[in-house]
DNA sequence: GTATATGCAAACAATTTGCACGCCT
DNA sequence: AGGCGTGCAAATTGTTTGCATATAC
């Protein structure tokens, strides 16, 4: 992979968010940066960057958002507020009670539980 | 919500099978009955199964799928032969977890594990 | 110099929506 | 009769692709 300018910049957006953006959340972001890049680029590039396994794809219902936090962690999602939290790697029990109970080898997991955050339960 | 015969199908479809569908795989299977039925339909159909809680929507990368079963239980996704496993509630110790750890009520899962099926390990 | 990356626009796939008509209740 | 459901087609949304040009190495 050949470096390009636009693909830093996508790569660093992802580096110092918290927020799991959207492609085009990032499109709008990297546009004030450089004013000509087109939304294909910024697909091409977070396509290549989840390739390598630099950045992490997650499904958020029909949208796709992005990951630039490659620890192991998983995701709670608040129904209420639509928040993303991180949280420390839940799934790590899950992998060997599959292996023993299913003889499946997990792979990659990337959980996203939905329900309230604290902030929000009654 | 009032009868339809175009819905009653659908339904009737999700429940007899086991292949987690998409709606253009049921859109196929309810056109050999009701040969006028239109995608849209379908659509509006399963969104509304969906919200009434009759069936279940999941995602599969980048494909939503719909499950009859509304069981507890969550999916084991073989990246080799792409077969969706059902398996028996895995989350079930996640959600107490969960409320301890993060304070979180966790209200829905649904979670898909990506890995290697026991027929395609070597 | 050559291959890869880009911008742009068009293509694409999946899903939703507006509207006139039809069917449950 | 009145309202929800339908078929159809067009619209929307999210993402990918083809091609000529620009850039990294």
């Amino acid at each position: 992979m050949r470096y390009s300018k636009q693909r830093e910049i996508i790569y660093n957006i992802l580096l110092e968010t918290n927020c799991h953006p959207t492609a085009d959340w990032i499109f709008n972001k990297v546009r004030k940066l450089v004013s000509k890049i087109s939304l294909g680029t910024v697909y091409r590039n977070l396509n290549q960057l989840a390739e390598e396994d630099m950045i992490h794809v997650i499904q958020d219902g029909n949208v796709i958002r992005y990951d630039g936090n490659v620890q192991d962690h998983d995701h709670l999602r608040c129904t209420e507020c639509h928040t993303l939290y991180d949280v420390k790697n839940l799934a790590k029990n899950l992998k060997k009670k599959v292996r023993e109970r299913y003889q499946f080898e997990v792979k990659r997991t990337s959980l996203t539980l939905e329900g309230i955050c604290n902030k929000h339960s009654l």
